[in-house]
DNA sequence: CATTGTTATGTAAGCGCTTACAAAAAGTTG
DNA sequence: CAACTTTTTGTAAGCGCTTACATAACAATG
């Protein structure tokens, strides 16, 4: 008995099971208009000759690829595989394919794979932490495109998105750094081009307004989301006069980075120096002191944003707006409150 | 001026330069028989149309799907999204598409995959960290179909793979160890179906006997290469009546878990206990003390692969064998000798 | 039993492109 | 200039499947 072929199409199935190549078609695509009997001789013809549908046939007959294209900034960190993965199972779910894309965080590359992906390559696309969505946002929603945007801010208008709640993370670090009464407090920016990264500083910033703490601009450092920014930003700081307390770094990543500069200054975690975090990727739980950070839920993001993709499918043109996913913020070792702290420094409750 | 669209077919862009489709389809596919100027009109009227070709159709007329499809069994982890950050940079740069699927680590799955895709849906596989190849080698190599295995060992037959020198890597750490005066090393596996954890244990073996150390069954420990298995492991032999004063464990992210019950048995790393993984994740510089490990070249892993690969699909049927990269032993911060080791327990050398 | 309505199946055009083969055009040689 | 060769282009079948429409078969009703 001959296994999957490329040779075995619908015609065969047909003359095997004594029916039209039609009505194979109708028992591949479960049409309801096929008798019982007929549908099992169908699929035990199937069977027997090892048939396997050639799905570049079906999307160029059918009008549909059944697959999804994802466009990811690069590879290999376990933020954007932890996104990949929530998409993933989706996709499985669904019984459709992932087409996978790296942008290598080139604004231009992303805008030419969009041009071209959106042309019937895929039925819809993924887009993880893009790098210039005005470029092709406003063209795609007008083609009624379907696509979600993974973790992003700020194309000035409104359209699908799902991201996590940066400000609101952010504004509780810096509230519970302040309320364990640190008044001097670092905070290490992420890649400014990125809404992710302008909305933690904003957070940050809006915790110290609302405790009457005046921001100062030596104790923020712009960096970019990699760990020897958040090394480099740590000896700024320590280099001050007026050194920080408490450091808080806009991803984990870049607060290990804070930790060694720290601990290569002599200095101690936390009973010198506070340190928060941002996403709590693994192994934040697992260097010493455990981290503070504040926890992105990074697959629940890829599913929720495929579920929303697979919605406008469904009804393309539907109108659809920003999911924000809460941010949670994890206490672990790594912070308390400053060597010069006393009680009746600590701000009214 | 109409932008990329669906509705443009070759038939548009043949009207716009007043020449055939065939013409149009030779200048797409770069045929040496267009005149120069012919084809820069041709050229001007895909541009001025915004064409995009069709790949359903080119897939579907020409035979060929210019995709290669990449089975994992699962992501999220650093070292599967390193390896395919280097098969992914190999088919960027020669212009072919990277589908993902993933298996979920169950080998009906996989065998169901490859049954699938190798039936015209891509033109060539990579199977990372294959489940049971044994399945399907046989009838991808009668039939000509290109596939590199990535990682593994043990088809009983010589067909076309990458991977690394797991045997000489774990010879070298338990050598290492060794050497550092460790006479009692507890070894945590990884999943023994795999032909990778098989190599690693048994240069674990080897570096034993090479130094006359008799092996003890209780210190090793067959795990699952997931991070909860290098925490039972080492809670395992530091239960025992003499536990080990080292630990290897067979990849990076069971150490992580081999570090965590070590500390929280009150035990400081590497003073009281040294620790070993496997991999060298981007993580495992991270943690603290950073782990020293074995690397493997996991992006280049898969950029060979990829290579290899490559010239399959332009020679299929050719003999190809497997190709094991080094592995290289990375001193970080986690082992030293043990406490109670002295100058005169030292082997000689 | 005749009529009407519903379900199931067959037929064939077409999805967008490739490419073999035939025809036309261009170039070379004696 | 005629004959021959090479290059270029047009034509049309076909890749494997979907699906609209027509036809056949079956079921229900008066």
């Amino acid at each position: 008995m001959a296994k999957a072929s490329r040779k075995v199409t619908i015609l065969d199935v047909a003359a095997e099971a004594g029916v039209s190549s039609g009505t194979v078609s109708r028992v591949l695509n479960n049409d309801a208009h096929v008798r019982p009997e007929t549908r099992q001789r169908v699929l035990e013809a199937m069977e027997r000759l090892g048939f396997v549908a050639n799905r570049q046939a079906r999307s160029l007959a059918g009008g549909k690829t059944n697959t999804i294209g994802v466009l990811v900034p690069d590879l290999g960190t376990g933020y954007i595989g932890e996104i990949i993965r929530g998409i993933d199972a989706e996709l499985s779910f669904h019984g459709l394919d992932l087409v996978l894309y790296t942008t290598h965080r080139t604004a231009s590359k992303e805008a030419n794979y969009v041009a071209n992906l959106a042309s019937g390559m895929v039925d819809g696309l993924l887009l993880v932490l893009p790098r210039n969505p005005a470029d092709y946002v406003g063209n795609l929603t007008q083609r009624k495109f379907p696509f979600v945007l993974i973790d992003h801010q700020g194309t000035g208008r409104d359209c699908p998105a799902v991201g996590a709640t940066n400000w609101q993370g952010a504004y509780d670090a810096t509230e519970y750094l302040i309320k364990l009464g640190h008044k001097r407090i670092g905070f290490i920016t992420g890649s400014m081009d990125l809404g992710c990264a302008v909305d933690r500083l904003a957070g940050y910033r809006a915790a110290l307004r609302t405790y009457h703490i005046p921001e100062d601009p030596d104790l923020i450092y712009e960096g970019t989301f990699f760990q020897p920014d958040g090394y480099a930003g740590a000896c700024a700081f320590l280099d001050l006069p007026h050194p920080p307390t408490a450091i808080f770094a806009s991803n984990d990543v870049m607060a290990m980075g804070v930790m060694d500069a720290v601990r290569n200054r002599g200095l101690r975690i936390p009973d010198d120096i506070s340190v928060i975090g941002f996403d709590d990727i693994p192994q934040a739980a697992l260097v010493r002191p455990a981290l503070t950070t504040v926890q992105q839920p990074l697959e629940n993001m890829g599913r929720v944003a495929t579920q929303m993709l697979l919605d406008l499918l469904q009804q393309p043109g539907r109108e659809v707006g920003r999911i924000e996913l809460p941010t949670k913020l994890i206490l672990r070792e790594s912070c308390r409150p400053p060597r010069d702290a006393s009680e009746s420094s600590r701000p009214a409750l």
